[in-house]
DNA sequence: TGCAATATTGAACACTGTTCAATATATTTG
DNA sequence: CAAATATATTGAACAGTGTTCAATATTGCA
């Protein structure tokens, strides 16, 4: 039973097709501007065949966060691994994810700010596993950080992991959304890496 | 001339009508589903006549943010003027913006993650002057623990400011976008207010 | 070749923001 | 008061949106 196998490796095709024509989109015309007949028409193929594919655009906005978050994991958590001392892998990672963040924005609002792909997920009634795996990691470090004495053994991995998480989604996200436009400051990038230098700075000296 | 002066309180008042009926779809449909059509039928007026008082979408949506603001900045600074230790009006300052952000997640979004207001803001050449003030009296609030002698004499305002705003931003805008899903805690509220304990900690013994 | 199964289409539906000539109302002038 | 002017308002039209579904085209098998 080839042609079966055939068959199903032509739809996965155009899957991916559709996949890759949206995402070109995303990226270069952002959310707003990633029409289903935008997409459909940089493929040659009619509106309607999207739908053979993915159920709605949610479902496929899910997909495109899907496939930002497979890159960002490899490069953002797999990398810093090499970094032996806990304290500087956990540095490392906050200003990797800052860096991505800033250099990735339309994928950034997918994966951390758009609601669309969390009410995907809900009606799929599926978990959001990126994410859990990403703070899953998160927790890690900071556990080996309290192994290695840098932090309290008494503090607990979730409240601080959401502090390390959302100190760093905070600056990334009001740059992003063109919130810090009111501070003066010439170099805005080299100013939210130093902001962040001052909460390490910050909790070497109030974790330890 | 009391004729043109009519004219002009009438022209006012429709403004006022149309901006409370976008307020109300707003507040209760969200941004997305607050479409021009929607407000002119609710005070019924044609589409058009929004325009003669709106440029566009976007101006109309800059205006409910400045309400949303202007009702912000009295009870949230505002309010917490009265506490004369400048670290307990610190702390009540951030409790008090998370506690806002996630009771009013609609006008959250308008003011501080949308990037519509802003576009409307850069559009007549205009400076993001609420976020200024806000700002502005955080930066205060800041100088004034370093003259209590909470924090350092040395550390940098602008740089603080974004630390402590930002951590804020962060776990609420996290939470309004159901991204803290993740974690397992059945209380996210008081997860994350306790997560915001813990900032408050270190940063007193980190930049004392 | 004929028949069944699958794939694809594109028109249709109900929306969206925005514009603008036509119309209605109100004010001023002769 | 009537005519002319000025202002206010309309609603159809335009170009777009996500989504559905009967009709059509293509393919696989007997």
């Amino acid at each position: 039973m080839g042609i079966s196998e055939r068959k199903e490796r032509e739809r996965e095709e155009v899957k991916d097709l559709i996949l890759n024509a949206a995402r070109e989109i995303f990226l270069s015309e952002g959310y707003e501007n990633t029409s289903i007949r935008k997409i459909a028409s940089k493929i040659e193929y009619s509106p309607g065949t999207i739908y053979l594919h993915y159920k709605d655009k949610n479902e496929l906005l899910l997909a495109l966060h899907d496939k930002a978050f497979e890159c960002k994991m490899k490069s953002l958590f797999i990398d810093v691994q090499d970094i032996a001392d806990p304290l500087e892998r956990l540095k490392a990672t906050g200003r990797s994810y800052l860096q991505y963040g800033i250099d990735n924005p339309q994928d950034y609002e997918l994966m951390f700010i758009l609601t669309c792909t969390m009410d995907a997920l809900a009606i799929k009634e599926e978990f959001w596993s990126d994410g859990a795996m990403a703070i899953g990691m998160l927790k890690e470090n900071v556990k080996a950080c309290v192994d290695a004495g840098y932090f309290r053994k008494d503090i607990d991995l979730d409240e601080t992991s959401l502090l390390l998480w959302s100190q760093v989604h905070g600056i990334t996200s009001l740059y992003n959304t063109e919130r810090l436009n009111i501070y003066t400051t010439e170099d805005k990038k080299g100013f939210m890496f130093r902001t962040l230098d001052v909460f390490f700075s910050i909790i070497t000296h109030g974790l330890a």
